[in-house]
DNA sequence: ACCGTTCCAGAAATCGATTTCAGGGTCAAG
DNA sequence: CTTGACCCTGAAATCGATTTCTGGAACGGT
């Protein structure tokens, strides 16, 4: 049914491996190769790419592997990632794990003995074990999150300087006590922006407990929602609050607007816009967090890896947003 | 480096025959089935699938391939074709295709030459063309739309319905004319959404020429507003419109407000929930287009063709909405 | 005219797992 | 005790492309 090489070879009148040399371009005389090339045509051959990677070991094709494909976030990371890599001759699948460390590990798994090219990996957590990973040398880089112990290269946000920039915007707004809705524990991305959030909010309450304003939710919508219902049940409610990403933020304002708050009666700052909006009011501060960024960055990185950069590991810290293009 | 199943053999001190059939689960006394075992676990062994796939002509990976990853109508069917794949053993990998062929043509061209276990498409337009894979018996679904004139597995929306549908719920609330916002040309969901509503427009002005207002736009946020603005500076605008999927609804309602002519100042009908949305008020409709529902009837489907399943090609209209569960 | 390169093509090895085939052993029935 | 059936096991073929190795032809220099 598929047509191999040695049908083409024998069409061709000549040897597989001079129909290798020809579609690869190796030096082949003018005569053949024209032959070859007809051959292949008229069989309209494609060679099978499962033989040719067992053969090089090493594939073209990039893996990404993030947490939560329905949050847009990553999916700008993923169009971001994808314009560098096919760019580059390289195609990019997706692989989805919802934060899951067994789903995480079959795709990691996958993308080893599939012999990939390379690996751009959001981290389900910092426990996320790469080593066979490394052992067999595929480059990975880590975006978003990193991993513990391992010394790879990373893409990251400052979360720390997120966490503090989105809570200040609140005081300087003159709101006076701004709660926290974070991510999940063990997640390093929730616990850096907490940790800028805390130390403002220290800074201008140091009397009150700083955990009792802090939440923790699950990055979804549905978790920011409930943690928006909590802290405005609590005996003294803030008057404002940061959420930790663009999902959470869209779930505490419709909590908000549900028992009519909408802001600004109660400050909210979001790190990263709320994806396809029609909130147009004043009142609620976004601070940029680039994915589509993170994500051209990331690919820039693992092609020089591919490209064989065997120099130590990095790490990137992005700042600025989707609109400039870092260079390439 | 890697481990291969020789040098499991080697240290199991039996052949690699027997270390595939302990893998595979054949037939093996049970001594030997220990050694190999312990041997393979001292190595961390892990098959190499690119060599597995190339002997068996099948690997167990499932091509998703989408039109706009960032459309969140395309990541919850993604999610439905993922839970069913994954529980029945399969992996999914998702490629974007950006509505554009020649990216489309790339990703259909790698689940051939990966010799991927089946293939779920949504494809980029009537024009897909699948034969290579249908030639290659590589079981293949169509999903959300089909392809012109292949005798292939389909799993798809009343789309001219739900245009019908949604048109007439506007002109029962008592508005007089509803324009039409729908996708491109040569889209086929587009021109049946257009047509439902085009079947409701006339009954109720039979005397306005139905393209007057009729939009077509690029199924995205921006295509929805730019359209929303061209339909608002008519001579006679509509006083409602059928926006005909949820990106472009967004756009449409972001525009409505930006003019301060927020729904229901303005009929607006939406095919698909309006994603992360913070739109409480009532004024828009909108219809239910469940797209988790159709990934898993669409894996469900193409799983039973995986299994061998060689009855006639089918053709499944999905109805209901997200929350009731197909039996699969 | 002879020798040393250079160039190009084919034969064969290779990648790593699966699977067919063939043979050796065991066991039961005759 | 022999024969047949059955079960394991290993040797070897296989999947399809790439790449090394080998050798023949052509060509240039002396």
């Amino acid at each position: 049914m598929a047509a191999t090489i040695y049908e083409v070879a024998a069409l061709a009148g000549v040897s597989p491996a001079t129909v290798s040399r020809v579609l690869n371009g190796a030096a082949v005389s003018p005569g053949y190769a024209a032959k070859v090339r007809e051959a292949a045509t008229a069989l309209n051959f494609r060679p099978n790419r499962t033989a040719r990677t067992l053969r090089r070991q090493s594939s073209e094709i990039i893996a990404l592997i993030i947490p939560d494909i329905e949050n847009p976030f990553y999916t700008a990371l993923a169009r971001g990632v994808e314009d560098r890599a096919l760019a580059a001759g390289y195609s990019v699948v997706l692989c989805n794990t919802d934060d899951q460390h067994d789903k995480e590990a079959r795709y990691l798994d996958i993308a080893i003995s599939e012999q990939m090219a390379g690996v751009v990996l959001a981290p389900a957590s910092a426990r996320t074990d790469i080593d066979a990973l490394l052992a067999r040398n595929t480059p990975v880089v880590t975006v978003d999150r990193s991993t513990h112990g391992h010394a790879v290269d990373a893409v990251l946000m400052d979360n720390t300087d997120g966490g503090r920039a989105a809570t200040s915007a609140l005081y300087d707004e003159g709101f006076l006590r701004v709660a926290c809705i974070t991510g999940p524990r063990d997640v390093e991305t929730a616990d850096q922006r907490a940790d800028g959030w805390r130390e403002v909010f220290t800074a201008h309450s140091p009397r009150v407990k700083a955990e009792n304003y802090l939440r923790r939710a699950n990055y979804r919508v549905d978790g920011g929602r409930a943690a928006m219902a909590d802290l405005m049940r609590m005996r003294r409610p803030p008057d404002a609050v940061f959420v930790a990403n663009n999902l959470m933020s869209v779930g505490a304002l419709q909590h908000l607007l549900s028992i009519d708050m909408e802001p600004p009666a109660i400050g909210l700052a979001s790190l990263g816009d709320l994806p396809f909006t029609t909130w147009q009011k004043k009142g609620v501060t976004v601070l940029p967090w680039p994915g589509r960024r993170l994500g051209l960055t990331a690919a820039d990185l693992l092609l020089s890896r591919i490209g064989g950069d065997h120099g130590p590991a990095r790490t990137i810290i992005t700042r600025g947003s989707d609109e400039d293009d870092p260079t390439g």
